[in-house]
DNA sequence: ATCAATTAAATCGTTTGCGATATAAATTTT
DNA sequence: AAAATTTATATCGCAAACGATTTAATTGAT
């Protein structure tokens, strides 16, 4: 057995295994909201900056345009955001908050920073732990994003 | 704006994406291989302890066995894997690696590890960063897993 | 200006991940 | 032992991710 193929040996596997396990605890608290999480990370682009194409919304979440229209589709359903033909390029579709998707804003501000940090009140991780996750991770992702 | 729900400061976000990447960066020679990345994470769990219920390999990778069944039908079908019920407990099915399976681990072990030390050459990351990154990420595991 | 190449979204198909539920076997209770 | 509960898998439905392809609009080249 080569020692290099043990789970116990993988970052990738940590960094799959906590990047669920973080999403799962914000479920019950994006739920009430009546969001998922990807769903959640669009909002959070649009609060800081509205009125964008969906490629600069993909892009700020390194992800695919094919991930991001149906995401932003299912989000339009439900009243969240519209979309409107770009006027100087007609490809674009320029996606804005709804007063809807704007509200959910303060919700979520209410609602989700001290329901996590008690759900990782029991990690014995510090303030500057986390800064230095940041860190690490923002070094990952930025060597492998092309 | 509330800085809480600015992109930048989610942690959340990072493991999302630094994940994905991670994934993303093992996809060539996975695809080489013939499977995906949550198939090798079956595969390493079996080729460190062959004849495992699903529940114990659900249990290793922290998904539930809803996740874990249709992914190993599929392993079967590609004759990765072999699935019988056990003897003792007929609820149980017990997963085998096949011959293909088994010999899966060589090839894996001279295509894997060179592939990613060299996708990862850019980043600026020593070993005791990637140790500290492991120790951050068991404790956010840890503290979130039931 | 026309034709070719690029770009922005969208569509399609497959695999995950997971909540909810179902089924069958084992265990516990009464 | 019969009934109730728990446990191990499996099934179903939906929302991501993502590779591959398509369509329409824009840009660049000749």
């Amino acid at each position: 057995m080569h020692d290099e193929l043990k789970l116990n040996n993988q970052i990738c596997f940590r960094l799959y295994s906590a990047s669920r396990l973080i999403t799962q605890a914000y479920t019950p608290m994006l739920t009430a909201l009546g969001i998922t999480y990807p769903q959640y990370l669009v909002l959070m682009v649009l609060w800081e900056k509205d009125n964008q194409p969906v490629n600069d919304i993909a892009h700020r979440l390194i992800l695919e345009t094919n991930t991001v229209t149906p995401l932003i589709q299912r989000m339009e359903k439900q009243g969240l955001i519209t979309r409107k033909q770009g006027d100087k390029d007609k490809r674009q579709q320029i996606v804005s908050l709804t007063q809807i998707g704007k509200a959910m804003e303060e919700r979520a501000y209410q609602l989700i920073p001290p329901a996590m940090l008690g759900r990782l009140a029991a990690c014995p991780l510090q303030l500057d732990d986390y800064q230095n996750l940041a860190k690490e991770l923002d070094s990952i992702i930025n060597t492998l994003k092309k």
